[in-house]
DNA sequence: TTCAAAATTAACCAACCAGTCAACTTTACT
DNA sequence: AGTAAAGTTGACTGGTTGGTTAATTTTGAA
């Protein structure tokens, strides 16, 4: 019983927004509730701290982005096949935000990552849990590309870990040069690291 | 004439390690002034914002770095070997901040440009212009490396960009997990990167 | 229709922010 | 020794920060 209200949602898409596009230290309390168009008051309401909100708009945007990944990294999807595509919609994603917001952001945990670690354990443990997430993906990809002969990794965790600081580094240079280019290299150097024989 | 003073220095010193420890945003004049020993009034008669102490700062810290840099990439050093010495560097520079500050902290000029790339032109600029420089080291060693007929390497330009992308990741993980163990990979994946025949 | 739970609001807080300034002290050079 | 340049100081500004509060409005369910 009670009121209803789509404001928590709304805080949640603002302050995913102004972090990825700015950073979590430019990101003040009073904005975010201005771009939601929510009072102070309200937000506090629903949320118990600026570090609260940050917590929960990277949780939802996970959660969302792993419906994606889980499409794109499926089992009946040739293992090699599902990094390229999951590359091709970096790139994509990265394009809307350049059309939306004219810039590329990159990805917005390993920037968030990078400002916050040293200074708030809860963003940081919470960041370093997707990303640890994500590197399964590629992962199990690698794992599965070996068993079918694709591929020569025995080890495939330690390559996963490379390919996707490879990924993330991409992504960085991509957001400081603003330039979706960067994105073009993705796929050759996955194809260096992982050994690629030609056309696979 | 007049009085001197290492007042300038001191700032400097002090910006370099606040931002890297933690972040420009979370970075404020009056903790600089306070870990400088100098008074906000001081800091203004030397620097006429924080952003410029950031932007000298910066180029300080790079100029110092470069001095190594040339050491290591030295003409005279076999080209493979200048890449290997350099991440070596890398290590040894990461655990000497491991043990001052209790934190593995990564590249500062690829933590400050994730944050600040998208607010502050001057500082992206900077960073832009240091982190072309250093991809040069990278792009001649790989190329000395091609002729020499040790690595495939056609187009350097672009495989330092990916050898230099992929670093700049293997560190910023290192940073999140406040953990050197990442850094040890980074010479077998630059090892596939470039194609490096066994034992080079 | 009632009523309590839930949401909204505006005013408010102390701490902190980047930056200013005029008075004052030190010192290198003549 | 005199002097002017250079460095130092602490008090100050106006605006912003993250966060609080108590009163008020809305509304879902009984």
């Amino acid at each position: 019983m009670g009121r209803t209200s789509d404001a928590k949602e709304r805080l949640i898409e603002a302050v995913i927004e102004l972090i990825w596009t700015g950073s979590y230290g430019s990101t003040s309390v009073d904005q975010i509730c201005e771009r939601a168009g929510v009072k102070k008051g309200s937000f506090y309401h629903f949320f118990e701290s600026k570090t609260e909100l940050a917590l929960t708009g990277i949780e939802h945007g996970w959660t969302e982005h792993r419906k994606k990944l889980d499409q794109t990294f499926s089992p009946v999807v040739p293992p090699l096949e599902r990094i390229w595509t999951c590359f091709a919609d970096f790139r994509q994603e990265q394009k809307e935000m350049q059309d939306k917001h004219g810039r590329v952001l990159g990805c917005p945990i390993h920037s968030l990552g990078a400002e916050v670690c040293t200074t708030d354990d809860k963003l940081r443990d919470k960041l370093q849990e997707i990303l640890a997430q994500f590197i399964r993906y590629y992962e199990s990809a690698i794992r599965d590309a070996h068993f079918q002969g694709v591929i020569e990794a025995p080890d495939a965790p330690a390559l996963a870990r490379i390919v996707f600081a490879y990924g993330e580094g991409l992504l960085m240079h991509a957001r400081m040069w603003n330039d979706l280019r960067h994105l073009d290299d993705m796929e050759a150097g996955a194809r260096r690291i992982l050994g690629v024989k030609e056309e696979s």
